[in-house]
DNA sequence: CTCAGTGTTCAGTG
DNA sequence: TCACTGAACACTGA
C-alpha cells in the first residue's frame, strides 16, 4: 500500500541494508512501461558498480544517490514494493529492478500492476513529478494557519485537497480519510468552510496519524484499534469500532469511506470557538 | 464476467 | 489562466 508510512519504511529498509555497499550485479526486467524513459540496459549499466551513499524519500517518491552523480528514482504506483532478501529462490513475483549487493543480498523493486515507474534524474529533487510537491506531513510541520492562508475561497472537497500532492506529498487515500474521521470533518466541506479548530484538529490529526504510522513501519496489524483504516476495505465491513456505520462515496474521483454519524459539516467545536472568539473581540 | 482499487497525469469544462 | 473534475493507464482479485 504505497502511500507516504509504505515508502519511508522502505526507505528505512534500502538505508539499513545498502546504504555504503557496491552493487556487483543488476537484474531489470523487460518492462517498458515501468522504465519508461530509460530503457533497462541502460538504468543496469549505470547502477553496476557503483556505492549507495544515501537514501531519500519525498511523499511517495523515494531515491538512492550514489559515489556518482545520478540519482534513481523509485515510484510505487498502486501496487508497487521494496524488499531485500538473501535467497534468490524466495524472489517475489514481478521484479523489476534487483540490485545485487557486494555481500550478497538483493535490494529488489517489484510492481505487479505496472503503475509505478523507475526514473534517472541527475538530481531528483529536481526531476518533475518531485519538484512540484507540497510539504510533507512527516518531513515538515504544516500549520493550521498555514492551511487557513491556502483555503481561502477554495471551494474543493477537503477530501480532494487532502490527495493534493501539491498541498499534502505523501497523503494517499486511506490516510485522507482516517484523517477526516479523526478530525470529525465532514470530507465534502469546501476547504474555504473549515473554520480554525477543525484545520487545527486536521493538522494534529495528519502528522499524528502518519507519526504512527512509520513508528510501526506501516504493519497495518499494528495500526491502534480505533482507527477507521481497519474497517475501510471491502463493502461488508461497514461499521467501526465504536459501532458507526460508514458510508461509502466518490468525492474528488476516490472512493471515499467515512461516518456520516461523526463527521458533521459543522461541528460544536466550531460553534464553541466562533462564540470564544467574537466574545474576545467584543470586549 | 464485471468492476473497483493504496496513484498520477492529462484533456476538458466553466 | 485558474480551479477543478473525470477518464485513462495495467493488472489482480473479489
Amino acid at each position: 500500500m504505497p502511500e507516504l508510512a509504505e515508502v519511508e519504511t522502505w526507505r528505512r529498509l534500502a538505508e539499513k541494508t545498502a546504504l555504503g555497499k557496491t552493487i556487483t550485479s543488476v537484474e531489470t526486467a523487460e518492462d517498458r512501461i515501468v522504465m519508461d524513459q530509460i530503457p533497462p540496459e541502460e538504468i543496469a549499466r549505470n547502477l553496476r558498480g557503483r556505492r549507495i551513499l544515501s537514501t531519500h524519500r519525498k511523499g511517495k517518491h523515494m531515491w538512492i544517490r550514489f559515489d556518482q552523480p545520478g540519482d534513481l528514482l523509485l515510484h510505487f504506483g498502486m501496487s508497487g514494493s521494496l524488499n531485500h532478501y538473501r535467497n534468490p529462490a524466495v524472489a517475489p513475483t514481478h521484479e523489476k529492478l534487483v540490485l545485487v549487493l557486494d555481500d550478497g543480498s538483493r535490494l529488489s523493486y517489484r510492481n505487479p500492476r505496472r503503475i509505478g515507474k523507475i526514473r534517472w534524474h541527475e538530481d531528483a529533487r529536481l526531476a518533475p513529478p518531485i519538484a512540484a510537491l507540497g510539504p510533507d506531513p512527516f518531513l515538515d510541520t504544516i500549520s493550521a494557519d498555514d492551511l487557513a492562508q491556502q483555503f481561502v475561497r477554495r471551494k474543493r472537497p477537503i477530501k480532494s485537497a487532502l490527495l493534493d500532492q501539491s498541498l499534502f506529498a505523501g497523503v494517499g487515500n486511506w490516510i485522507a480519510d482516517e484523517v477526516l474521521y479523526q478530525s470529525k470533518i465532514d470530507p465534502h466541506t469546501p476547504c474555504g468552510e473549515l473554520g480554525p479548530a477543525q484545520l487545527r484538529s486536521l493538522t494534529a490529526k495528519l502528522h499524528a496519524i502518519i507519526q504512527k504510522a512509520v513508528e510501526v513501519e506501516a504493519d497495518e496489524t499494528r495500526f491502534p484499534k480505533t482507527w477507521l483504516f481497519h474497517h475501510r476495505w471491502g463493502k461488508q465491513a461497514e461499521y467501526t469500532a465504536r459501532g458507526e456505520r460508514i458510508c461509502f462515496e466518490t468525492i474528488g474521483g476516490r472512493t471515499c469511506a467515512w461516518v456520516p454519524e461523526r463527521q458533521k459539516k459543522t461541528p460544536p467545536t466550531r460553534r464553541t470557538e466562533e462564540l470564544m472568539e467574537s466574545n474576545s473581540n467584543s470586549t
